[in-house]
DNA sequence: ATCATTATCGTACATTTGTACAATACGTCA
DNA sequence: TGACGTATTGTACAAATGTACGATAATGAT
């Protein structure tokens, strides 16, 4: 069977999973350590979208002592595409080039980036 | 002056203001009209969408006749920077890198798009 | 002038979102 | 084993969002 669609992402929603990705799997406290210092949100508020996301199927958490910690139950990969997607829809109108050009143009690259999206569109036939 | 950070846009709205970009500038009913088939709504709610993003300032309108003709009143291309950069925030922590890359691996790009991704790439400064 | 047509306006309303306080439960250390 | 400090739960609530009905106003044809 093909994965079910998950409920739409919010948009704090998104940062806060965004977070656990990159934790692996983490507790409110260390969500909220990792928060942006642009993104100040309070550590009740964290914990909310921590548990919208588990209603909503993107976290499962285990009990690890007092804490409670999070981690995905749905494959990143997936998920990003899938929101990606819905974002061009809206944006773009479902055309991913006029996103990519955006980026390219707009997106202060380093060198080192720069090498790879050279050598991953070099490697394009043409 | 900076421009004024306008609110926030909806997805709906987003896809909304999309359109009229596409058309130039139209009245609800030439709006309703270029709704993709997958994404039907009611005539008053594209109404009520269009009324929305005037009152953010995303549009103005006119009236012309008995209708009202809507059209931008923000810059598009700021409006995408905006957007995308908030996009880029929340799902990727600011890194745009990802998000080109997901774009180039997913996206089913024909020879055209790719000549000019490819251009483009070969083109910036090593 | 009147009627049918078609647009807009005002209003509504259930959900979702963003944000968070107060109360309670759980572990830990003395 | 009792107190202390966190963590979780329950609950709240205003604002935003998605969606749309009914009433009214303007237009054009007769």
């Amino acid at each position: 069977m093909s994965p079910k669609r998950l409920p739409a992402l919010s948009p704090a929603e998104t940062e806060i999973l965004r977070l656990i990705w990159l934790l692996g799997k983490g507790t409110v406290q260390q969500v909220c350590d990792k928060l942006p210092r642009r993104r100040r949100i309070a550590y009740a508020t964290v914990q909310t979208l921590l548990r919208r996301l588990e209603k909503k199927g993107y976290l499962t958490h285990a009990s690890q002592g007092k804490a409670h910690v999070f981690s995905p139950a749905a494959k990143r990969e997936e998920v990003i595409k899938r929101t990606v997607g819905d974002f061009v829809d809206r944006l773009f109108g479902g055309d991913p080039v006029p996103l990519m050009l955006h980026l390219a143009d707009h997106s202060k690259l380093d060198a080192d980036n720069l090498k790879r999206l050279k050598k991953f569109f070099a490697k394009e036939k043409p």
